[in-house]
Parts: C-alpha cells; structure tokens; sequence
RNA sequence: GCGCCAGUAGCUCAAUUGGAUAGAGCAUCAGACUUCGGAUCUGAGGGCUAGGGGUUCGACUCCUCUCUGGCGCACCA
C-alpha cells in the first residue's frame, strides 16, 4: 500500500480542480499525532508565485479535495499547513486486505529495472577481515529490498584476484608443493611467510616477479596454481558468508581477473574517443574540475583498478543490462569512484539513463572511537569476529533463560549474526560507526533482540490461540488507529530505503512498529476471557501482521527470526 | 596546500530531504504487575543542533567564514 501516492494523487486532482498549478505534490508523515496522520506543506511555497494568501491557497484545495473515502479530516493550521487525518474504516479495511495477502499488501514494480549491486569484494591474497564486514551487509540487504520491490538484481562479487601481489604468492605456493594445502588454512599468515621469502631472498623475488608476467601472459602451470590459491581463498569468503547468512554465491563473483582481456581494448577506445592524454609516461583522462587526471595505463604498460572498473562499467550496461549499479564501498573511495563515473559517461558506457551510484559507508571504530583492531593492532578476523559474536550472544541469553545445548547453539548463532548485522544497518551507512559488542546485544532499545523478542512474543500469542484468524478488523482506540497506519506504511518506507539505499530507514520502521505494538499489546488484551470474540480476532489479525511485518523486514536486512527465543 | 565527509542531550543515534514545540534508546531519578512471555510498559529531568554571519513566512537541513575531527590527493587495490 503506497499511501502518500494515493495521498499525492487526492491533492494532484484538489489542485488542478482549483487551477492552482502544482506539479507533483509530496505529503509527508504528521510531524505530531495532534496534526494527523500526514501533513501536505505546499501552499506556503506556492504563495509567493501565485502572489496570494498561504492559507487561501490551502482552503482552495481543501475545498477542492475530490470526494474519497480515504481522508476523514483535512484541517488547515498555522500559516498553511494542511493536516490530514486518515479514515478509521479504511485503515481498517487496507489492514485487513495486508493481512490476508502474501507480500502483505507490497507490490511490485510495474516496471522493473536491473539493478547491479557490487559489494563484499574481498581480496583473494588476504583472509576477509572487518573492513569487509560494512560492505557485505549492506550490500546484501539492498539487494534483497530491491528484489523483493521487483526489481532483477545482478549481485556482483569484484574479488581482488588479480595483481602482481599473486606472483609472490603461487611461487611460495610452488616452493611448499604437497604439504601446501594446510598452509593455505590461515591466509593470514601465508600471505605473511610468502612476504617474508620475497623480502630475504633476492631468488624468491625474481621467481615472483616472473610469475606475475607469466600469470597474465596465460601461462597454464601459473595459472594451475593460482586457480588452487583462488578457490582455496574464496572458500574461505564463503565460510564467512555462510556464517553472515549473506546471499552470495560463486555465481555472483565476477572477478576482476575476468576484465583482463577487455582491458587493451578500453584504453584503444579512450584513445579513439579522443579522451586519452599522455601525461608524465601514462595514459589518462582528465576529469573536468578534478586536479589529478584518471590513470588508465600506466608508463611500464601494466593497467590500473580504474581501468578494470571502467570495463567492469561496460560490462554490467552492455551485457548485463544494468540501468541502476550500486557499488557498497567505503567512503575513502569516493574520489576514485567520481572520477571512474565520469570518465564512464563521456566514453558513452554509462549512457544518461543508467545510475552510478557509491553507496558509501564510515569506518568502523572501537568504543573510543579508533580504528577497529586487535589488541596487539592488528586487522580482525571477520570470521572470528563472527565466532565472537556467537559467544557473546551464548552469555547474553543465558543470563536471562536456560536451554538446552544444542537450542542454546542454534539461538546464539542467530542472535548473535542479527545482533551484528542489525547494529550496523540500524545507523546512517554515511556516518563512521561504533561497534560496541554490549550495545548490540542489548535486550532494550533499538536492536535486532527487541524485534526478536517482540516477535517471538507475538508467536507464543498465536500458539496458545488455536482458532483461525478470519474476522475483521475493527480500529477501537487511538494505539490500534496509529499501528494500523504504521502497518500500511511499509511499502513507502521500503521504497524510500531503496530509493535512498539506506537500511536504516528500515530500523527505525521496525523499531516504531516493535514499540508501537508492545504498547498495543499493554493496554489491549488479545486472549484474556473477558475479550469478545469480534475484538479478539481483531487484535489478533494486528498481532500477526505486526509479527509477519517484522519477519518480512527483518528478513530482507539479512537477519532470521525465531519463533521461540 | 587543495579537496571530500562529518560535528545534534553525559553516551550511542534519529529527524520523512526547507516545515509547526529537534525526537529515541542507554545511563540517572520516579512509577505500574496475583506477567495473554516483565527480555514489558508509564513518567521526569537533560539541547544556543561546534561557533559567527547570511538567504526567507520558516534553517539541524541551503550559502559563507571560522574551529575541531576523519579521510583522500597519478602510475597499490
């Protein structure tokens, strides 16, 4: 249900009955329950062009509101504002067609776009490390909004294969031979140890160095060797998106080794295009209003991540047919991807109807607000992180309920996955984060553990009823009235959070809801005997579309629900 | 030096993109129950939105200057 359009459409029609010229009209959300459910603020603008009196213009439309049975009030306050107050009856009409259809009332686009979504990205040299955390999540859950809106979604795993950095890593791979397999368990410290060799042994080096040029020159012992290294290290991605619920597959890696052939050709075409300069032995293309140009190849001939992006760009408009590409990547980025964009635009690979956007995201800080790191300074481990967070969740539910063994496992595992992924999506992406292990898995405020428990709360509520839910829904008091209207205004916050890509317009949903319905449930009791049968199904139809709108949101951010905690 | 981003309650974050008296949670204090799961709910205090100037009916939001912090500034990705 897509109420502010319906709402738009009402006061489009009030405007052109009024001659009043008004193009597109936007309500928005009551900033007070005491100034209705939605307020329309266009009439003060449309004062000074029209050169007439705010609160005439506002009385105009009222006056010229079509009939509807969706706005019971439209009352004009202060210097023009038109408040909005929704019809009871179809609020309970709208909650009542939700409850009883399966996307509880969303649609889906009338005219579906494909939508690339690059995230995760990791580099195949090193272990995924908390850096890649951000990305992963986020990304996942854009592009589990955008197609559960109906959009065809082309997830895109850029790994980082590709460089000379894998020279000195098959030829330590070689060196070892047969007992290679359990060194290849800790990257970490394989990649440390391979480091090691190329700095003490001038040999090693040169092999290194060799190998890098082989590798790319198509070599098959070479490219053997890497594609072990490759697998051995994208396995281990896959432990850790097994483990974050993260919907990425071998199918969504597009590597970056896999633009290797393309790239020639884009530096042939920038030429032809006219866009290419020399400047101090290297290729690039100036970018209008930047003071360092776009460094396409470089003077010894090798190419860049920018001329692999660019191809990447082509690839994703031309043959997958990208008219939207997301890329999740950390805000330090954003220079380079204002330059990549650019330069995709005036070479015609990203025609004027395909958005490029950076879905940029802070840095995630410690409790004091430094660089998250190991005690001793290092990077962390995601996969440990993860581990951590199942630990910790262990600690936090057990203080409060006593399972058993195996329960305990399956309900730490998912509350402590939800915990980190909610505490990260519940915040403005653009923002630095903190992560604090004690705030995230907190039973109070605004945390995945709220919205568990509130939904876990609602499913006892529907065991222990052991009737259909088939009756209708009647709005008694003012707490049913604004969780009905919360209720139907899902499908505008899941579009707003897919136009703006912004997860956390969905938490702060969630939360609202959560709270909105635990008072609901305080004051309006659902099974108590002393509940007429109507009123009962009634409240319970608000009860279980609260839970599948919870369910449904939550999914959709990457985080799994349980009906008992 | 140039550029980008941020600065909101003690702490962690919001604010429907220029709308009405800037909202939540944590923490603090005070309440509610013979609990449909109290892992809940009700209430109180707490703000010159870093600071100055401007734009207008109206500014956390836009412009401008200053301060503070983070990040980026061509052959790494």
């Amino acid at each position: 249900m897509q109420i502010k359009e319906k709402l738009n459409q009402l006061i489009a029609e009030a405007a052109h009955k009024a001659g009043i010229a008004l193009e597109e009209p936007r309500v928005v959300e009551a900033g007070k329950p005491e100034f209705g459910d939605y307020q329309f603020n266009g009439a003060m603008p449309l004062a000074k062009t029209l050169k007439r009196n705010p609160r005439q213009i506002a009385q105009a439309l009222v006056e010229a509101l079509p009939q509807n049975e969706i706005i019971a009030k439209a009352e004009i306050a202060g210097p023009g504002f038109i408040n909005l107050t929704l019809s009871a009856e179809w609020l309970a009409e709208r909650l009542k067609e939700a409850s009883s259809s399966e996307r509880l009332g969303v649609g889906r686009r009338k005219e579906p776009q494909t939508v690339v979504v690059d995230y995760s990205s990791p580099n195949m040299a090193k272990q995924m490390h908390v850096g890649h955390l951000r990305s992963t999540i986020i990304g996942d859950s854009l592009a589990n909004l955008f197609a559960f809106l109906g959009d065809e979604v082309i997830r895109q795993n850029h790994i980082g294969d590709w460089g000379t950095q894998f020279g000195m890593l098959i030829a330590y791979l070689e060196e070892l031979g047969e007992g290679a397999e359990g060194s290849l368990h800790d990257l970490e410290e394989f990649y440390k140890a391979a480091k090691k060799r190329f700095d003490e042994d001038e040999a090693f080096a040169d092999k290194s160095r060799e190998y890098v040029v082989k590798l790319q020159g198509g070599d098959v012992r070479c490219l053997h060797l890497w594609e072990q290294f490759i697998d051995k290290s994208l396995g281990h991605c896959e432990e850790v998106y097994s483990k974050l619920h993260v919907k990425l597959s071998r199918e969504d890696v597009r590597a970056e080794s896999a633009y290797n052939d393309e790239l020639a050709e884009i530096v042939s075409d920038l030429e032809a295009k006219g866009l290419l300069k020399q400047s101090r032995g290297a290729k690039v293309v100036f970018v209008e209003g930047e003071e360092n140009p776009l460094i396409i190849q470089k003077s010894d001939g090798g190419y860049l991540y920018a001329t692999t992006d660019l191809a990447a760009i082509r690839f994703r408009v031309q043959v997958l047919g990208a008219k939207r590409i997301s890329y999740v990547v950390d805000a330090r980025q954003a220079g380079h991807f204002k330059q990549v964009f650019a330069v995709a635009r005036m070479a015609g690979y990203a025609p004027e109807d395909v958005e490029l956007e950076h879905v940029s995201f802070g840095m995630m800080l410690d409790k004091s607000g430094r660089p998250f790191k190991t005690r001793d300074g290092g990077t962390v481990k995601l996969i440990e992180l993860l581990e951590e967070a199942v630990e910790r969740a262990k600690e936090a539910i057990t203080q409060k309920e006593a399972y058993d063994e195996e329960e305990l496992e399956k309900i730490a595992e998912i509350v402590g996955i939800g915990a980190v992924k909610y505490a990260d999506l519940s915040i403005n992406r653009e923002s630095n984060y903190i992560f604090d292990w004690d705030r995230m898995l907190s039973l109070e405020g605004n945390t995945s553990l709220y919205q568990q428990y509130a939904y876990a709360r609602i499913q006892s509520i529907l065991r222990k009823y052991e009737g259909e839910i088939e009756g209708h829904v009647t709005i008694g008091d003012e707490l049913e009235r604004r969780l009905a209207l919360k209720l139907l205004q899902l499908e505008d916050i899941l579009h707003l959070a897919a136009r703006e890509a912004t997860p956390h317009t969905i938490t702060a949903y969630l939360y609202d809801l959560a709270t909105l319905f635990m008072k609901f449930y305080e004051n309006n009791p659902i099974l108590r005997s002393d509940v007429p049968e109507d009123l009962r199904q009634s409240r319970l139809i608000f009860a279980q579309t609260t839970a599948r709108t919870l369910r449904l949101a939550l999914e959709l951010l990457g985080i799994k629900v349980l009906d008992r905690l």
